[in-house]
DNA sequence: CATCTATTTCCATGAATATCGAAACAGCCT
DNA sequence: AGGCTGTTTCGATATTCATGGAAATAGATG
């Protein structure tokens, strides 16, 4: 993980909307969602959801999947676990060990 | 935590220079860097770095302190610790226990 | 007050982003 | 082929962003 990297994932998920997506599909666990389900759930337009969804494909952060007709998106939890890793990794050692 | 604060403070760091800047301020750890130190450290001129950290400060994930003639800037750990709780807070509930 | 240093604000500009309708396209299934 | 589901492209617009030089400001000190 390098600081580029990085933040273009942190950025994927800095717009409010690619944060709903994102969200719904963490909910959605290991069968993931359609798209139009997504869709529906959010409200969004065809193309502006798509739009989101190349974002969040092409740094990684979810994946797709296809079941039939249908193409399942689900969330990579492996690069969020990363991701958040990267984050925190400098973070808070200076404060001891209270945690939770 | 919602996910409009949630966004503004991922947005916030989802900028490669801002995520540098906000780096070295959780390296500096308790005592903080004086603005021009990071200046000098990542090199940037004073306008930019400024633009950087009022963003970084509007959204709570640092704090400034003077100590003397300078402005010590820090890390806010709970607010990241907030942060990233709410990230993962519903990630990979589906996948078992292999933390680490 | 004068002055020094450290930091912010003002202003401008070029670039990128978010949004979305419409329509063409693509993969899969019957 | 025809009907799904979803993606891509075109095209348009309003907004926000990143950047940085120049000037103003803030706080400490003498």
């Amino acid at each position: 993980m390098n600081i580029e990297t990085a933040s273009r994932q942190v950025d994927a998920l800095g717009n409010p909307t690619r944060l709903r997506i994102y969200r719904a599909l963490v909910r959605a666990g290991e069968t993931g969602a359609p798209v139009g389900q997504v869709q529906e759930a959010l409200g969004l337009p065809a193309s502006t959801l798509s739009h989101h969804l190349k974002k969040l494909l092409e740094v990684g952060l979810i994946r797709q999947e296809r079941s039939g007709t249908t193409l399942h998106c689900h969330a990579e939890y492996p690069v969020m676990r990363a991701l958040v890793g990267f984050l925190v990794d400098e973070c808070c050692v200076d404060e001891g060990t209270n945690v939770g």
